[in-house]
DNA sequence: AATGAATGAGATTTCATTCAT
DNA sequence: TATGAATGAAATCTCATTCAT
């Protein structure tokens, strides 16, 4: 079978400079499909944006497309995969700077408002909006994503009960919190900035939703 | 031109027994379809449920699905409005019954979670997930649904400071509580139950998320 | 088989008033349908005015359109000899009155513009355009439609010979003539009435298209 | 978006071999497509030819035909314009070798018959018939072909007029009698061609065709 | 006679994917 | 590596016609 050549895979113990050029060339071409692929499945939906579109606003031939991606499933996977590794660097650096205290679980959201969805609407479209219902493997895939962002979250409470001696009140508690977060960070970002645009009511939105979520979280601590 | 035969859309003033027998079975027709299309788009998504096998579960032929629905989009959409109604009807109770106290919001939530979600798996899927993504028609309907479920929480709220002589922490205060309380249940009952099969933990949960919900709300309640 | 009620088809030997209401009655409903069928055929076409759009505009139910007529097609059929019928009586009565004169093919063109065409564009579209390649069975009728026109044509022409002692060119001549005849005045009242609209100057394409004729028919008969 | 391949759209500042023989394949390829099309339009009728059986008749997958051409009714349009480009070049030829004179008219008119009818039945059908009453699009393009014609016929009897220092009857004569001798054409090739095979008789019938119209026009003419 | 809900064959069209060059 | 013409399965939708009431 044909196996894909993502960059990443490619051989690092190059030889000439030849074979260092076309290294260069075809980790642009990859990153110019998936921008292309960003852009068309946000702004037109995954299922409007036809391959031969992708090809065109990539500059490149559908073949070609094919040569780096499996499939057009296989191209959305990739992507969600992209937009999940940023966003997840981002929300962990914010919790590690702040020493997992409850001010990292506030900065975290301020940053999600304000850096992530502010600045990549989207990169916020594909994840919450344009994976949905595609197939069972994308649909896997979004579960990982959402595990893993939950699996960060949920660290980052326990370790804060730790931090402060705490209990919460159920042995799931951690991971509803967690899993609850991460819905009111979606939904909040889908009303205000997919379904309405009022991004510049977004620093009192971020204030009010951290001020929300504070307040769940102490309310599930013992005491 | 043609109008959807909706059995509502018939009128009353009908005379003969044969009328009323015909409208009865028009009525059951129309409710058979919506069904066979909720099981379908439920469990094989909604493009996988092609419109003649919605027509062969509902015992009719393809030409009879066109007769009640304008289109497939037009079936999803009837069936979208009548699960919120649904919807919205248990949750709406609750609040009235709890007299807009601190209680009805408790309330609704366990009745979301143990009565719609635990009782009806298929119209959860189609309210959270297959309805996503499929068209701007569907889109402006999840909408609209979501904005009136939005509205019914928020005017709780509302209701709710009010008889406590409460003040939130700003003007969107409200409303970013409504949103943010569908958020989390959207996304709990989707990881609870549409991923993963953990409806024997239902009460735990819901016992948390309402913790969580309770915990937020106070917060954001000056005193 | 069911056989077509035409209201000519009943049998005038009635009896009682209620058989003659019933009668009245029904030869009405023969000619609504009709008349809707004309009026929609005409202004959206044969494939677009659909049975339901039919029965709709003449204030029937679609079954009792298939009680009246065959089916589609046949409606159409109906339709086209009933025009044809109101032409050939129209133009043979100025045959006649000219006595087979050389005036009676001038009186025939300009009743065919001035009376039939501007009185009537939708019988005029329906004969010319909206019954053109639907079916060989249609065909055969616009056949056999035009046949009978050409006939009449043709038969006066042969008479004007006669009256004037005069031999046209060949044989074929008469039929030939009546042939070209019939095309010009369909195709002169196609373009200027159903192309564009200019039926202003009708009175000057009247005139032109008879003189040509005239013309015409004077070449081709000897001296 | 999705720009049709019309063999003519293809830059011909192509450069390799591999370049300039697929062009050709291309070309080849419209052209079958486009004549199994005339084919089976003209035999079985526009609506009975399925995509699928003109895919099936070219040798090509019902894919290619949508990748050549828009759709079926584009398909129509593209066979439309190529014939009445053909039948206009044959046409207008005879009217420049005559230089315009009285013999160019009546050369036209043995040409079409002679030339055009005999030999091409199908491009006949096509233009005459099968594209009458089928959508907007392709009426407007039958408009545009025989105001066309029309237009040509017209300047041949202005600048006969010309030549010969005459005046019609009427400023609208030339563009009447341009329609009347469309017509006659049409109908005449219909009736004896398509409604009747007399293709044997083609020559008397040519011959009293043109008779007929030189002495419409003599007629026309001010002496 | 009249109704109108139900039928289902049949047509068009889309588009992800392949593969020879 | 890159190309893009070709494929064809699969889906939606229409509408003339029927027939039980």
């Amino acid at each position: 079978m044909k196996k894909n050549k993502t960059p990443e895979s490619a051989e690092n113990n190059s030889i000439s400079k030849t074979a260092l050029r076309r290294q260069r060339e075809r980790e642009h071409r990859y990153e110019s499909i998936l921008s292309a692929a960003e852009l068309l499945f946000a702004r037109e939906g995954y299922l409007q944006a036809s391959m031969e579109r992708i090809a065109d606003s990539a500059e490149v031939s559908v073949g070609t497309l094919y040569f780096y991606f499996k499939n057009k499933e296989d191209l959305l996977v990739h992507l969600l995969d992209k937009i999940s590794f940023e966003l997840r660097e981002l929300l962990g650096s914010e919790f590690i700077k702040a020493d997992f205290s409850l001010d990292g679980i506030k900065r975290a959201g301020h940053v999600f408002f304000e850096k992530f969805c502010l600045k990549y609407p989207d990169k916020l479209a594909i994840l919450f909006k344009e994976s949905m219902g595609r197939s069972n493997l994308v649909e896997e895939h979004r579960r990982q994503i959402f595990d893993k962002l939950i699996a960060d979250v949920q660290e980052a409470l326990v370790r804060l009960s730790d931090n402060r001696s705490l209990n919460y009140q159920s042995v799931l508690s951690a991971e509803i919190m967690a899993v609850s977060i991460l819905g009111m960070y979606e939904r909040i970002a889908y009303h205000f900035l997919i379904w309405q645009d009022r991004s510049k009511e977004m620093k009192t939105i971020s204030n009010d939703t951290v001020a929300f979520i504070l307040g769940g979280i102490n309310n599930l601590s013992g005491q």
